[in-house]
DNA sequence: CCGGATGCCTCCT
DNA sequence: GGCATCCGG
């Protein structure tokens, strides 16, 4: 949901802008608003025959933009959600159910002939699914559009990105519809983009000197800016009640320093607090300053911003706020398109039933000849993810999961598969078919802490309590050398909790060992 | 004035 | 996901 009401409250500094001023430069796209406004265009399709021709529109309507941007001469990079997309909050899960219950009254009101009804319905019950976005990669394959699927947020790996130069595979600004990129620092995000290329820009060191409308971000760091984000409320973290974007700038704006804000806020007897807000706060923090992302270069994960190793020792039983760490050749797959950042799952070739370039509708093909993929490959990105040598990459494909298949991918199992896996190659190769990754390991047990419904997702909560937090500045300088015996016991907790899913594991490992 | 809850819209014609 | 609007503190 983004930071409600943060895109009005940022409105005095965002501006028109059109897309051809990025001509010659790379842009990130957040392929989730495409994919979810081009989903609107078929969702009846997609819900009563998924398979059809009909229902790939969204892949029409997606390309139409991709195609916009190469006939302006920007450079498309295509960022799409990893893990726990699916089931991200409580609230994601609620939406999830009205979804659920719209489908099944659309398909009531289309046997009882009240089309205008269903079509009502099955636009409320539009879901993208990993089926959806792998249909799609398939076709940003053969159309050369280089892509990469974020290990967990596709905001974090689209603001990292925006931190490399265009030569190291950055991009100089992103297009989304979600207010999230900018918490997380995001230099510059072009927001509303329609099909004529016109969007609404906000540059984040322009907002930082800038003073309009009697706002001033002059004296913020990133920290406090981000934190006013985390204030007024996020996706991990709701806002103390009465609190929201204006009296989250305010109380910033005021203290210039988020311990003071937060035990000032702690104090205030108009709003309640929370026990555990001040603890949840600073690791939401860590989260939008230290996400997992994918680094192309390396091929692994990495951290937005750079976590030096002494916190990552320090940090070590309690990094699982951040999602599981994931091994190289694992990240790779999932970053590539090749496994199913949520279920896990390869797949089997028997899943595609359509090839790529049946996906694809003549006209899209037509608009990509003329302003050709061939500028695009010449354009030096020295960092495309998709090249031609993963053609094999074709037999593989995302189960084909139907658009109501929600709550399999919605697993409650808790599995830390991370720091644990294997790095390096040096097992017999294992069937494909014998990963079995029905219990499938759950991304970002951060945010599910918002729905602590299983006892081991209680169990987890009850760790991460006792953790050293917070990593203010002040606090990170002096990390206290006592708490060691404590961190060991807790790193032998999360062993523990590691190996009791060993066997669940093994599979995956033994195919992965094979990469 | 401020924040929160609610309900409607995103496609394309 | 956003946005407009109305309502209650």
């Amino acid at each position: 949901m983004g930071i409600p009401n943060l895109l009005r409250f940022m409105k005095p500094f965002i501006e028109p802008v059109h897309i051809k001023k990025y001509a010659g430069q790379r842009v990130g796209i957040d392929a989730y608003s495409w994919l979810h406004k081009g989903a609107y265009s078929c969702s009846m399709e997609l819900c009563m025959s998924p398979k059809s021709a009909g229902a790939r529109r969204y892949i029409s309507y997606f390309m139409h933009h991709v195609n916009l941007l190469r006939h302006h001469k920007v450079v498309p990079v295509v960022v799409f959600d990893g893990g726990s997309m699916p089931c991200k909050s409580a609230t994601d899960e609620d939406r999830h159910k009205k979804r659920e219950l719209s489908l099944v009254l659309g398909k009531e009101k289309l046997e009882q002939g009240n089309t205008a009804a269903a079509i009502d319905l099955f636009r409320k019950a539009v879901q993208i699914t990993p089926s959806m976005a792998y249909q799609l990669i398939q076709i940003l394959k053969t159309e050369k559009v280089e892509f990469v699927v974020a290990p967990y947020e596709a905001d974090a790996q689209l603001a990292y990105l925006a931190t490399l130069d265009a030569d190291q595979g950055g991009i100089a600004a992103v297009i989304t519809e979600d207010s999230d990129l900018i918490a997380y620092g995001c230099t510059a995000i072009i927001f509303k983009m329609d099909r004529f290329g016109n969007g609404e820009e906000f540059i984040m060191e322009k907002t930082l000197e800038t003073v309009k409308d009697g706002l001033c971000f002059q004296d913020f760091d990133q920290n406090l800016f981000t934190g006013m984000c985390i204030l007024a409320g996020c996706d991990f973290l709701p806002s103390v009640p009465g609190i929201g974007t204006k009296r989250a700038y305010s109380l910033i704006s005021k203290h210039k320093n988020i311990d003071l804000v937060l035990s000032t806020l702690k104090l205030d007897k108009r709003y309640s607090v929370p026990d555990d807000y001040i603890d949840s706060f600073w690791k939401t923090l860590a989260v939008f300053n230290h996400a997992r992302v994918y680094d192309v270069k390396s091929k692994s994960l990495k951290h937005l911003k750079p976590l030096e190793e002494r916190y990552l020792n320090y940090l070590a039983g309690d990094l699982d706020i951040l999602g599981p760490a994931l091994a190289p050749s694992m990240a790779k797959a999932i970053a590539e398109g090749r496994l199913n950042p949520v279920t896990m799952e390869t797949f089997d070739e028997f899943s595609r039933t359509i090839s790529p370039i049946e996906l694809i509708d003549t006209s899209a093909l037509n608009v990509a000849n003329q302003h050709g993929s061939q500028e695009i490959l010449t354009q030096e990105s020295s960092i495309t993810i998709c090249s031609s040598e993963e053609s094999r990459d074709d037999s593989i494909a995302f189960a084909a999961d139907e658009i109501t298949s929600g709550e399999q991918r919605c697993n409650k199992g808790v599995l830390a598969l991370g720091k644990f896996l294997p790095q390096k190659h040096s097992s017999p190769a294992v069937e494909c078919k014998e990963v079995k990754p029905k219990n499938t390991p759950d991304n970002n047990p951060f945010k599910k802490r918002k729905l602590p419904t299983d006892q081991e997702s209680l169990d987890r909560n009850g760790v991460s309590a006792g953790l050293c937090w917070p990593l203010t500045q002040e606090s990170v300088a002096s990390i206290p050398n006592e708490r060691s015996s404590k961190r060991q016991s807790q790193q032998e907790a999360f062993r523990n909790k590691t190996n009791k899913n060993k066997d669940e594991r093994s599979g995956l490992l033994k195919f992965f060992m094979r990469l």
